[in-house]
DNA sequence: ATAGGCATGTAAACCGTTACATGATTCT
DNA sequence: AGAATCATGTAACGGTTTACATGCCTAT
């Protein structure tokens, strides 16, 4: 929300925010839906949270139409999560790419940094990934392929991430 | 829950069951993370639907046990979730490898073809973002790289994806 | 006439997390 | 004496989904 609002200047509407989620249309929908009432509810908490401020314009023949314009603790919230790495692999698919599509467009510079940090991330979790794997078969006695084959994957999905990530860096550089 | 209940002859109660889940012993806890009170929660739901019949027996200087058994529409339920591959990449991580895990110790012949099965998912899936990965520089003026990162994402998760499968299936057939 | 766009939401249900409550027993 | 184990939950809170409600305007 934030993300999008400073897009667009620093303020906008639930409506015209909305058709970015839009399946397949807008740039978001590809990446994650998000219901009108959701949006809603959200732009409603980020009013509580004091992140936006919300002013009401009447419209002659439409319903009023609410401006919501970010504020400077939104700014600051905002810039927080833009240089903040996710943690866990799965959240690359939806929050690190939030992050890159507005990193992108708010500030090239961030983006690079962003995806530097998140490829020395998801390198650390490999190298830790790969540890635990040698480290099963310390254990004597049972070799119970499970829990192998569960750190099998989280470092193939791990790897792939990071390969996407390098590549990216070079597409920035481009 | 339901496959917990099978793998133990079909019935149990729920402090036994919370084992399982715990973080690193159980060997559940590696992959997901369930506190007692969901464990109760979800316990009472299957209830509800039918699908676990639930007898309290009193136990001298302990808290009465609540034993759940599995009944023969919840031993249905699990062998169709059994069967059925995930749709999504992101549920491999979770559902998948839990299908994975109770399938092997429950019938290893299902849990072959549950895995032939998740590979051809897998691959139709990773053949249809190829198919839209060179669909994207069609529209002949503006190569925006954020669509194209996504959908590359998304196949390098995939075909991890698949080929971690392809490495368990042969680990089954060993 | 009717379909779709504009613009905002509410309601009900479900899912999940965190923390706490109870109260006896056995281990250190 | 104090901690952990056994065994069950409740309470409070927040996130999410799905569907529907409202009402006017514009284009076909």
């Amino acid at each position: 929300m934030l993300g999008l609002l400073a897009l667009r200047g620093g303020s906008g509407y639930g409506y015209d925010l909305a058709r970015d989620f839009e399946g397949r249309a807008g740039p978001l929908g590809e990446i994650m839906h998000l219901e009108p009432g959701m949006l809603y509810h959200h732009l409603k908490k980020l009013a509580r949270d004091r992140l936006v401020v919300t002013t009401v314009e009447a419209q002659r023949g439409r319903p009023a139409r609410q401006t919501h314009a970010i504020t400077e603790a939104g700014r600051e919230a905002l810039a927080r999560w833009l240089q903040e790495p996710v943690r866990a692999t799965r959240e690359i698919r939806l929050d690190f790419l939030l992050k890159l599509y507005f990193a992108r467009q708010l500030d090239p510079a961030l983006a690079r940094t962003l995806v530097a940090e998140q490829r020395r991330v998801c390198d650390d979790l490999a190298a830790s990934l790969t540890t635990q794997i040698v480290g099963l078969g310390d254990g004597d006695a049972p070799p119970d392929p499970f829990p192998r084959q569960v750190l099998d994957l989280r470092l193939a999905q791990t790897r792939a991430a990071a390969d996407w990530l390098a590549a990216v860096a070079r597409d920035l550089d481009a």
